[in-house]
DNA sequence: ATAATTTATCTTGAGGTCAAGATAAATTTA
DNA sequence: TAAATTTATCTTGACCTCAAGATAAATTAT
């Protein structure tokens, strides 16, 4: 039972030993800072879905129905706006569509200004269930950083900011 | 064209301004860092894999492969290890192996301490693709992270080794 | 030793995603 | 304006993953 007292280490520690005994001429600065960040997310991911299937929801609709949210009223985007922000194909849209749809949590309405799409839009049901699930996933998502000091946390934080600006500048 | 001179913002910091708009009771400190961190794996992913592709690999595939390289001679675990060290389940590494194996890039060998499992060991083909994709694999992620400074790059590294034994500590 | 339990892996069925191609509306060009 | 091109979305088929259940060997308890 370590305490955080300073020098902990983690399951990524372990691999990049095993690398330096096999591999020393490599320089392994980015396997592992690469591999902590790919490891973290898998480690928090189920985490953080847990709350939204307690409401009957999958990470997929949940970002679907908070891309909505967020967008301010009346909650009303066009699929190309959703998959963009949202990072996956137009196939993968539509079918999440079909799912919230089916789940009477998103209607669908003819775009007035281009006949090609039809606009998603939150239903009252829709806008309720994320209301509800809001301050959960919020809640937990603070449990889950608990770990951090403060310190950390603002340094992870920019860190990420400069390689994520750094990586959507290059296109 | 902004060059990184210090304030920079990300995909993320637009999405935090809209909750912000729109929930500003929220305290929005853990889902910045948390999506921050989802994005910068999502962004990620595909230029990693770019590498393993031009090789006729697929992430998972290289993962299993790596794994058994780095556990050293003579390259060869048990399923059990291999799951559990990817975070997989036992159905998935099944098929990944079934995989793998039609390409002649592992080979199964009885275990003799255990009837219950064969051992999967890195083929003469699996261990000269490992070692070819190796380098490439590793500047690749060099020049993906090329957009950090030093500084950033160690607190990164760090936070996130913090943020991960503090929850793998947590069983 | 034999039954009960645990451990290790495989099988099956369902779900989510993507790439590539199909449709159809909007825009540009001739 | 008619043809060509571009844009927005949907469809299809394949792939990877998981959860739950099946199988079979190893271990423990009686």
């Amino acid at each position: 039972m370590s305490k955080k007292t300073s020098h902990d280490t983690d399951a990524v520690d372990k691999i990049i030993a095993q690398w330096q005994q096999e591999k020393p001429e490599f320089d392994l600065t980015a396997m592992e800072v690469l591999g902590r960040l790919k490891r973290a997310s898998a480690v928090l991911a189920p985490k953080v879905d847990k709350v939204f299937l307690e409401h009957g929801l999958n990470q997929p609709e949940f970002d679907v129905l908070a891309t909505l949210r967020r967008s301010g009223a009346p909650y009303c985007l066009a699929p190309t706006a959703l998959f963009s922000t949202l990072m996956v194909t137009s196939g993968t849209m539509t079918n999440r569509m079909t799912q919230l749809e089916k789940k009477g949590l998103i209607e669908r309405l003819p775009n007035p200004d281009d006949a090609r799409s039809k606009l998603v839009k939150l239903s009252d049901k829709g806008f309720e269930l994320i209301e509800q699930v809001l301050p959960h996933h919020v809640e937990n998502g603070l449990n889950l950083i608990a770990g951090l000091d403060g310190d950390s946390l603002a340094n992870l934080n920019q860190s990420l900011r400069d390689l994520l600006s750094a990586l959507e500048d290059t296109h």
